[in-house]
DNA sequence: TTATAAAGCAAGTATTTACTTGCATGCATA
DNA sequence: TATGCATGCAAGTAAATACTTGCTTTATAA
């Protein structure tokens, strides 16, 4: 059934279904049967359940290719480096978003998981100072405290990727897209 | 043990541990032993474990005052409108945080909750557009789309408050007085 | 003091769940 | 063909969990 190793299939039922029904909610029976795997084939090549989901979150976790990217695609248009920003960090919640919500439901239970997200906003948040200031050096944006600048930024982008993909109100029907030109557009223009 | 009503302490007892361990992790067990109460007292005032959640989320359901507010203690001076807004609706977020991070977690399996919790931001948003269209005509803030003010206004409040009270990162060590001394002035500056 | 209601206590039941064991089967490679 | 190796299958175990029952204790209030 589906494709990829066996392996790979159980991290990939794991992943989902611990988002779905949480760390307990998620049976190793439901697992395995999402999987199409017998479920002794789980302990056998994981030892446990939570050997299980720690493989999984191995797996998952993220190569960080933000820094790359800020590093590497910026322009110093602030424009187009925005936008393009947004896309990247939308991108990369959107594709990490299980892993994501599922610190969120299980935060505590697995400390490597909750210091591995932790980092993410931490290390673009440092990038976008580093951005800002340039910026500001040259000239192309507004003088005022970057770190303010930064924070803002993740807040918007962090309120919209939640609001919108787990209580289904404000954000609803709101696309990446429309974020940009509506809101983040409004925040460039209140910078430059 | 502790103070209350029994019936109150149970329901005190439930939601907090159905936020630390999620509706499958807090046991009826262990909800009694907190509540200092013996495990059967639970099932004779509720029936059942998801009897006792409901009437947990149904006492915390909010009453939203937040509308109020914003008919009551506006004073059309964006500099004390905003901020007094955040602290408003910051309390609000922390009064409700369990039951908010319940709704994160669990969501789905208790659809009224959803429901409820949607709600919030949705009808603070409507409030927001009808107080930014009324500052522009009356000159108070510059003339641009209230409803992306509204929603961005929004977005930076879930963001601060979710990436502080779940990812103890970016917004770790940052008061709502800094929030809104830092952050939130930023934003104003921007839209006067 | 007595009647009533709320709560405690002890013991149990049925079900679910993570995990185990022993054996059969298919499949690739030497 | 023969030898592993991964997987399936059937059956089982021990513990936890939601929930029940019968009886006793405590507190309130008439």
């Amino acid at each position: 059934m589906s494709e990829g190793t066996t392996r790979d299939r159980m991290i990939e039922a794991a992943i989902k279904l611990v988002n779905e029904k949480g760390y307990k909610g998620a049976t190793t029976k439901m697992i395995a049967e999402r999987a199409g795997v017998n479920e002794v084939t789980l302990f056998r090549h994981f030892g446990s359940k939570k050997g299980l989901v720690e493989a999984a979150i191995d797996k998952y976790s993220f190569v960080d290719h933000v820094s790359e990217t800020l590093e590497t695609k910026v322009m110093w248009d602030i424009n187009k480096d925005l936008p393009m920003l947004v896309k990247e960090y939308q991108e990369l919640l959107e594709q990490k978003r299980e892993i994501i919500l599922i610190s969120l439901k299980e935060a505590g239970a697995f400390p490597e998981l909750d210091r591995m997200i932790a980092r993410v906003p931490e290390t673009y948040k440092k990038k976008l100072m580093d951005y800002f200031d340039q910026m500001m050096q040259q000239g192309k944006i507004r003088r005022t405290d970057a770190e303010i600048l930064a924070t803002n930024f993740i807040f918007l982008n962090f309120g919209y990727f939640l609001l919108k993909s787990r209580l289904h109100s404000v954000a609803e029907d709101m696309s990446v897209d429309d974020f940009i030109h509506q809101n983040i557009a409004s925040f460039i223009h209140s910078i430059i």
